[in-house]
DNA sequence: GTTGACCTTGCAGTCTGATGAAGGGTTTAA
DNA sequence: TTAAACCCTTCATCAGACTGCAAGGTCAAC
């Protein structure tokens, strides 16, 4: 099947709102492919248009380049990488979830320093630089 | 006052367990100085050891070497930057408020992705890649 | 024919907090 | 005296997803 490649990098940039640099980028990594005219120009195919959108897309949920890539590749082998894609994003959803419980913590931690700080009534001793900071312990 | 500098950075590195690379780097921050030898060894009196425990417990509380290097230099200039440290420790709590905000609010979109997905037996289109994410609307 | 918009490649820079290597000088202990 | 351990500077590298620039080739309109 021979798939008309008319559009230029500019046209394919206006049309995505990604940057023409953003669109050689991922050329590069594989995630977009182009024909080459003998001006050596980039010609691309429409199909290009929805293949960058894809990229938004999967981007908008998280997913870098380089999970991008992975599914990419799993659909170039003929095969449908819905089930790669979900496991990724349960991936995700694990990984922040995971991070939001430690920042919690770790906010809650600041907090008490915050308000202990603000009801202490501290004399910098000689030799101090802030006492605040520096009655914290120190985790070795 | 004269004040001894007689270790070397490698007894500092001892001492604190901050790497003679990542000392020397704080050097270079303007965050810690040493005293130069003949031999333009380092040489650090004991008060660096503090210094160096300070902007470790100061990196504890999430201050980049930034916000350190600002409060030293008010500490430099002969003042107490208590004050200061509280108010950078604050923007930190409200910035971590607001990540976590936003990470759970994106969480829960991911979340509904993935039921969302699981429930459904959307059929690949011809031309999709994964209907699963082609489904997602693109934010212009 | 010439201006300007568009395209090419390749390399450097962004941000943060370092780490590592290359290539060479110094000190210390046996 | 010689080997190991330590120190110096300078430069490169890492993650991630690009952006910007220089120097040049191409194309379309007037």
């Amino acid at each position: 099947m021979v798939v008309l490649a008319h559009l230029k990098i500019g046209e394919v940039s206006k049309q995505t709102g990604v940057a023409v640099g953003a669109l050689r980028y991922y050329e590069d990594l594989g995630l977009l492919k182009s024909q080459r005219g003998e001006n050596s120009y980039r010609y691309y195919s429409p199909e290009a248009i929805r293949q960058v959108q894809f990229i938004k897309k999967a981007q908008s949920l998280g997913f870098s380049l380089d999970d991008i890539s992975e599914v990419l590749n799993v659909h170039q082998q003929g095969d449908v990488p819905c089930d790669l894609a979900q496991s990724i994003l349960q991936e995700k959803i694990e990984k922040l979830e995971n991070q939001i419980l430690e920042m919690q913590v770790f906010k809650s931690g600041l907090e008490q320093y915050r308000d202990s700080w603000t009801a202490s009534e501290t004399q910098p001793q000689p030799g101090d630089i802030c006492p605040l900071i520096e009655t914290i312990p120190l985790n070795l």
